[in-house]
DNA sequence: GGATACTCTCGAATCGATTCGAGAGGACCG
DNA sequence: CGGTCCTCTCGAATCGATTCGAGAGTATCC
């Protein structure tokens, strides 16, 4: 068929040899003649054919070499965060020597305002699914994928039934960092949250949403706060991990009559806004005012200040994840992976103003 | 069969009805009566089948619905940079609504040390591909693409046969740039470059790079500086839009006997950097140096600076890609989109001191 | 020379769906 | 009551590859 891209048969008939001798040709699994192999690839190398077509391959096999990142309702939101970038550059390159390619998928489309699961998440080819930020098992992303029959691994918890979780000790690493603190002496303290669940505005905290916080990350991190005896005098929830929302909420926190004397960020671009905040209401850190945050991340800008931070090995991360999912596909099912993780003392933290 | 997961061959049969009756039930893509349907997804529900397998439709279809996005070689690096990241966002927006998943595949994979181009860009599915930063005919990644009969879009030019370009005017906005500073009074400019062709080190260019930059936005800001008939006393070339590089060049341009009163960055990120670099050896912005950059980035931590700069619209840039996806994937050649952008004048330029 | 072993090639089945033309059955009309 | 039309269902072919067992042909050894 001279019609369209030529096939495995057109290539096959063109060098006279069958169509499983050429599969053969190509895939190298059996027995073949390296006379005829050239041959088949010389006929192939003139009919413009540039391998197996992957469909075929796939239906065959039963295997698409796609593995779909979900990601949050939209994809500037969660990648404005190094972090999420830095666990997806440890994943893809943990992928790609095996094969896999990364798919991205959206986890709701918004249809005339209202959000519903996008169709990519039923119907994309996927051998596995990641949920880099946690799963909440109210949103359904999680069903959908499991009534497909795709094995999920998913980043920083919770912990299902039958899904694979690889996350890190961010409950000990915040209960140390917490320690820090108090051994400088800090008692009045500020505390900037991730989202506890469904994501809305930059506020103080509500009881309710802080007793039942959804989100694993914020929820592991609240509960190293308490581990360590710290009961902040005032809570800001945010809608998201920007430099935006944390000078909001450091405003919050900052901007009352008496302030905390340090301020705790569940991540460091929270962090970074709580410190632009204060040096924009003439706070002085860490004299007037201690910041410290949690991811570790390399925030040039910041320059002269280190943050002090919680460091986390985003890419290890990205890496175990990609290892967990290399397990999934050969139907085990990991155990739970808890990176630890290191407190990073920088200039931003100092003992109190007496 | 009740081994593996269920097919649409085993839902019919539960149902009572034939596969093709079956298939109708879920695509609707022919008559079938109300009450068949309703026994079919009846059937369904209980095998737990979860919808048609995407691998059989697409290689009945010949469509996999997945568009690939080529990466540089790390993906860090690539997503560090807000602008591909919100290129991205306005692509996957706009290719969702299609039915259109992205795949992340990296151009080159380094085994060994040696950089080859990765299989996935010879294997995986794709309907279509896009180049989100420029194609350089040398690396091979179109030529791959190529072969394989897949449909590319490229972000940024070049303009090659049968390659379909979406860019922005920024030749014109980077003259307009120019003019605005030599309004101002300025007459020694110092440039910092993006990679001009194959990413190396931040240093001062070679006057051979500089005569032949492979790479089309550095090519056409270059051209556009040329045209507003600026000539810059030094120009430094940097292996990356980020705000290290910058300020590395920042370093470099700055840190001498005679700096020139006015620096050029071919990126917002850059000019971040240089803004830095000028901060640290004790320059004063705009005063004793006026910094400029190109994209429109909204950085608030830069704040309360506002970076003097062209805006190109990076969202719409990115669905006018998805659009042009479109229109290759219905067999069209969408003409060349370049888009408009605009000069946003902050507060990092003014009159050079006299 | 004949049996045995080995190497390579081939045909056919299979993966899971879609699609087209054919045909069964019922409704409607004259 | 017979014919026509319409609605719905079905069987079979098809998409492009992989894989397995069978078999042809050649080499080896006694």
């Amino acid at each position: 068929m001279s019609q369209g891209r030529p096939t495995l048969a057109d290539v096959a008939s063109a060098a006279g040899v069958s169509v499983s001798t050429a599969s053969l040709a190509f895939s190298g699994a059996g027995p073949i003649a390296p006379e005829t192999r050239e041959r088949v690839h010389e006929a192939a190398r003139r009919l413009g054919y540039a391998g197996p077509n992957p469909l075929g391959r796939s239906l065959r096999s039963g295997r698409s070499g796609i593995v779909a990142v979900v990601i949050g309702d939209q994809l500037r939101r969660s990648f404005r965060d190094p972090v999420s970038v830095q666990v997806l550059d440890g994943l893809v390159s943990t992928l790609g020597p095996l094969g896999l390619g990364v798919l991205l998928v959206p986890a709701h489309t918004t249809t005339d305002g209202v959000a519903e699961l996008d169709p990519l998440l039923e119907a994309a080819p996927m051998d596995a699914a990641v949920l880099i930020w946690g799963a909440r098992e109210e949103d359904g992303v999680l069903a959908a994928l499991q009534r497909r029959g795709v094995p999920v691994v998913v980043g920083e918890g919770p912990e299902l039934p039958g899904v694979a979780v690889v996350g890190v000790e961010d409950r000990i690493g915040t209960a140390e960092l917490a320690r820090h603190l108090l051994e400088l002496g800090h008692t009045r303290f500020g505390l900037v949250t991730l989202p506890l669940s469904h994501p809305r505005r930059t506020e103080v905290a509500t009881p309710e949403r802080l007793a039942r916080p959804e989100w694993a990350p914020a929820r592991h991190r609240l509960q190293g706060l308490a581990d360590a005896g710290v009961e902040p005098v005032m809570i800001v929830e945010t809608a998201g991990s920007l430099v935006e929302e944390g000078r909001a909420a450091g405003r919050l926190l900052l901007d009352v009559p008496e302030p905390p004397t340090a301020v705790l960020a569940q991540s460091d671009l929270l962090a970074a806004g709580v410190l632009l905040a204060a040096r924009e209401l003439g706070l002085r850190v860490p004299e007037d005012v201690s910041v410290a945050g949690f991811d570790g991340l390399d925030l040039p800008w910041m320059a002269p200040d280190v943050l002090t931070t919680v460091a986390q090995p985003l890419g290890a991360k990205g890496e175990a994840i990609g290892r967990a999912v290399e397990q999934v596909l050969a139907g085990e099912l990991p155990a739970t992976v808890r990176m630890p993780v290191s407190l990073r003392v920088g200039t931003t933290t100092g003992p109190p103003r007496s």
